[in-house]
DNA sequence: CAGCGCATCAGGCACTCCCCCGAGGCGCGG
DNA sequence: CCGCGCCTCGGGGGAGTGCCTGATGCGCTG
């Protein structure tokens, strides 16, 4: 039961080399040398994964994603490139794909990277996982801090993500190692302090502000 | 030159099994058992990597991160939980910690995190790192539409989306000129039929699909 | 020390939420 | 016509919510 895989390199050389090098441990069924290609073999065979190139004519893997990641939601897109810069790996991230491997890798990683990627997992080279963190923490589009937040207190803001995120006055007591009665304190100041008057409207008002 | 780490945790058992499992592979040079001990050690020690737990009282790992992830930038935060929950994967990563593993690791992989955080890596355990990728592209890799929301009649549906928006049932039944039971009832099958327990998680649940 | 903010907890009360039961009308297809 | 799904309501009740008053202790500051 190893995965299908479709090969998306513009060099037929090294489409070769890694066919050769995978075929014992995983199932290539079809291969492709441009963007158009790829579309049109990847939507024929559906493969578990694509493992994809970076850096082709024709817009590359990013081209490749655009255009089939949206329909094929099954399909599990893996690129592979010589390129470990920073804005590539973001770029082809955000497009979808569920990992991101450089063409120093080793015949056996590169196995073990499709098989985990086919088996729902991420995988990325050392380091570069790093790149999509430092984007993903810089991308809260609306930092936009409240003024009305900065009323509030360390436990009443303890207080307050609890609720916004469902959990009931006697599940916060629990978690908070506090009476059920404390909560309903903090719960009233929040919303007197947010000029809300129930959690739902707390809720709605946690999720405009990217809380939850 | 192992790397040195202070280790987080409100349980004083599992610290000391963690610190009889990984003296041999990394230097603890520190243990902390609440968020404010953390906060003092951890300042006071400076080291390579802070082994966090999530669930503390007081905020957890994440007044932790809060308090002293950007007061000390070389030093890399390794979350450890009983949780593989979204929600808490992506709220600690986006306060800064550089991994998350749950406490069903081995020892010695266990060892290789620290060791791997400490060089600059990321790591998560499998399955988790799927969570941040889908948080940081705009389009869920699963669309997946419910099958459940197929079994709900039109007023249902119509139910459903005021719910989720936060009205009470007296409003719900303002607008949609019916009675307040009538309202009861669609919003009892509206919960029946989604698996939910009550308009929280409703509003959650409609959150993740977008429907907000 | 006296005041103040913060966190903790209590009793009580009106209201909402959610579920249980039951019921009638309406339209559609067998 | 009869069953069935859908929509419409009602009583009753247990659990949860939100607010009120009032209380204690703790640490900080003037």
């Amino acid at each position: 039961m190893s995965a299908t895989v479709v090969l998306v390199d513009d060099h037929a050389m090294f489409r070769s080399g890694v066919r050769a090098e995978l075929g014992q441990r995983v199932d290539v069924i079809g291969e492709a040398g441009s963007v158009a290609e790829a579309i049109a073999v990847v939507t024929e065979k559906r493969p578990d994964v694509v493992l994809l190139d970076v850096h082709m004519p024709e817009g590359g893997g990013l081209a490749v994603l655009e255009a089939l990641g949206p329909a094929l939601p099954d399909t599990r897109f893996l690129a592979l490139s010589v390129s470990d810069a920073a804005e590539d790996v973001i770029a082809i991230i955000r497009a979808g794909a569920r990992g991101y491997v450089t063409k120093t890798i080793s015949a056996d990683e590169l196995a073990d990277a499709v098989a985990r990627v086919a088996d729902g997992d991420v995988v990325f080279s050392p380091r570069l996982a790093g790149f999509v963190l430092d984007a993903f923490q810089d991308s809260p589009v609306a930092p936009a801090v409240d003024p009305e937040i900065d009323q509030l207190t360390p436990r009443e803001r303890e207080v307050l993500r609890l609720l916004a995120r469902g959990y009931a006055y006697k599940e916060i007591a629990s978690q908070l190692f506090i009476s059920i009665k404390t909560v309903e304190t903090h719960a009233s100041n929040v919303l007197r302090k947010l000029q809300l008057s129930n959690r739902h409207q707390l809720t709605r008002w946690a999720v405009d502000r990217r809380m939850l």
